[in-house]
DNA sequence: ATGAAAGCGCTAACAC
DNA sequence: GTGTTAGCGCTTTCAT
């Protein structure tokens, strides 16, 4: 069975074989025109019998394409898989580009924090025709790195940067409508545990917290922004417990921080939602599992995906978009954690 | 800042600049001898301001080496990503492939059970120097494709066609000690609930599995095989239960399966470990935030990534291994699951 | 130490 | 409809 040394089989062997010339095999292996019925079916059938492929490199090399679209995390390995938004963002693309001949690049940080690395790597040498990549700690630089490229991108997530080629979700009024159902529900003091408040995902958030605040009279919040470090989480709880200070409802803005939250409150003995209520943005596959049912905002992370990858598709075709983003709504997945008797789902409505 | 047609930079420009040939700058830019200090510095410097860097596509036309490593999961992305041993393998290779200038490309079944296309993917159109890739679905067929295109391979846990360049662990040995583990804290009736039996893990486990009841007097055992598939788990125990059946003691082969199986357990009301012993096989992250913690054997993943990353690069180096294999040693973690109450985990030694 | 030139395997423009 | 030819951007002999 082992065979070694073949020598690997070429365009000119086929086209030898089949009596043509290479542009004859390259036409029918492209499917382009311009190849008479009969010749191609024989060459097709030499192909088939000599299990031919053609070597990609030296494709992509004459022909300026890759075939490869590259997708940019801006976190470390260990970190964006232990969330679900990176994974399933994955997944639907490379089944989205697969069935349009597309590959994905995978580029992460190799240290947290280290994004510049991931830039580079995917942009320099060429190897993508386009670029998907997550908008949260884009700066400047990394802007400027795109553009002198040249290289069409599309981002997750809007940046202050950029005000083309993005597809988000309304940050803003999901948190809104989730502090709504908060204060209605008739938790009073409610603490939002959330990320980086450089990020523009958390700022938005933050707003719609204070907006629904705001408009629901009786409900005060207060906002901890974390670098999603587990520790962090349990400082803030108890600092707030120290100065009898402890909130009666708490939003984890941040999926992976919800278990060490959910544990943290067992510690201190605080049953939900019956001491206190809890709510999460963004949702984990194992909510299915918990109980009480976890009240959360769920993001459309496989529509978000799909369109990105439309709009870059569209990019790398050369086309002209006449709508530059897209904004897609979020639901509300609604639990028992806020002491909700019936489980139930809600769309929030895209913003007018 | 928008900076469109930028003619990209060629290693002909550079020479241009430098006033050398091609041939020179393509020395520095690989670092090879050959070159005069001064000649070398002055390239460099071009090089820098220049803000070039060398067309990957067309070096690895010319060299014919991809600087590629491509990574099979016999899985689809929906399922592999969902337990920790992927996710894991996947960002250690990668950080390991980095260190040394090389990069993953990734393929996965695009559905699950369509491994074919995940090898032609990566084979075919040579863009990959060497292959590390899952065994449990590797069949001749799939051999014979590595074969055929001679791409030197290591596999991730052995399999019954190959016997050379696999990296492995002591599936047998590990649920040996799990179930004596049981059997000494007294269950009597203990299922396990595993995988597909062609898996050749799943058989060793098996294996040890009976081995361990058999040293042990007094409890037997039932093995139930599963595809993998939630809605089995459920019938599988209340098969048990209909039949007046019930096990004492649970032991999931498949950390996927682990919580859809604890919240059966919930739903019938059984209590961890006072009703039923509950073990695992594989851990999962959250088990850290577990009450009571779960007893499990925890493989070696990123040391077992390790070794045949390093496999893999001395096979492409085209060094001749002295060992073929490696067997790598689990450890058991004992929780409070299985009625112990201490926490504590055990290195298994290494079969002698 | 450096340059010249011949490919790597393919595509694409232009002939016929 | 098919063949011819000139590259794509680089590496790598082989001269010098």
């Amino acid at each position: 069975m082992k065979q070694k040394n073949i020598r690997k089989l070429t365009i000119k062997d086929v086209a030898e074989i089949a009596k043509v010339s290479k542009g004859t095999v390259s036409r029918v292996l492209n499917k382009k025109p311009g190849v008479g019925d009969k010749t191609r079916k024989t060459i097709e059938t030499i192909i088939k019998k000599l299990n031919y492929s053609p070597n990609l490199i030296a494709q992509n090399l004459a022909s300026k394409k890759t075939g490869n679209i590259g997708v940019i995390i801006p976190h470390q390995a260990e970190y964006y898989l232990s969330n679900p938004y990176w994974p399933v963002l994955l997944s639907v693309i490379t089944k989205a580009a697969a069935t349009v001949g597309y590959t994905i690049l995978l580029s992460t940080a190799l240290k947290e924090g280290d994004i510049d690395s991931a830039y580079e790597f995917i942009i320099k040498g060429k190897r993508v025709d386009g670029i998907i990549a997550g908008s949260e700690l884009l700066g400047e630089k990394q802007l400027s790195i795109l553009y002198h490229y040249n290289v069409p991108f599309v981002l997750i997530g809007k940046s202050p940067f950029v005000n083309e080629y993005y597809v988000d979700i309304e940050n803003r009024r999901a948190m809104e409508v989730l502090t709504t159902h908060l204060a209605v529900q008739g938790f009073r003091r409610i603490l939002f545990i959330c990320g980086p408040e450089t990020f523009p995902s958390v700022k938005e958030r933050v707003s719609g917290f204070y907006d629904a605040l705001e408009k629901a009279s009786g409900s005060t919040g207060i906002v901890c922004h974390t670098s999603y470090d587990k520790p962090e989480v349990k400082e803030i709880i108890q600092n707030q417990k120290e100065n009898g200070f402890l909130p009666d409802a708490l939003v984890v803005g941040a999926s992976d921080l919800v278990l060490c939250t959910l544990m943290i409150l067992r510690e201190l003995n605080m049953n939900i939602p019956g001491d206190i209520g809890f709510a999460s943005f963004d949702t984990l596959h194992m909510y299915e599992y918990f109980k009480p049912r976890i009240t959360a905002i769920k993001q459309p992370i496989k529509e978000l995906t799909k369109s990105a990858f439309e709009m870059l598709f569209a990019l790398i075709a050369g086309k002209h978009l006449i709508k530059k983003s897209k904004i897609l709504p979020c639901t509300l997945e609604i639990g028992e954690s806020c002491r909700e008797k019936e489980i139930r789902t809600i769309e929030i409505e895209t913003k007018t």
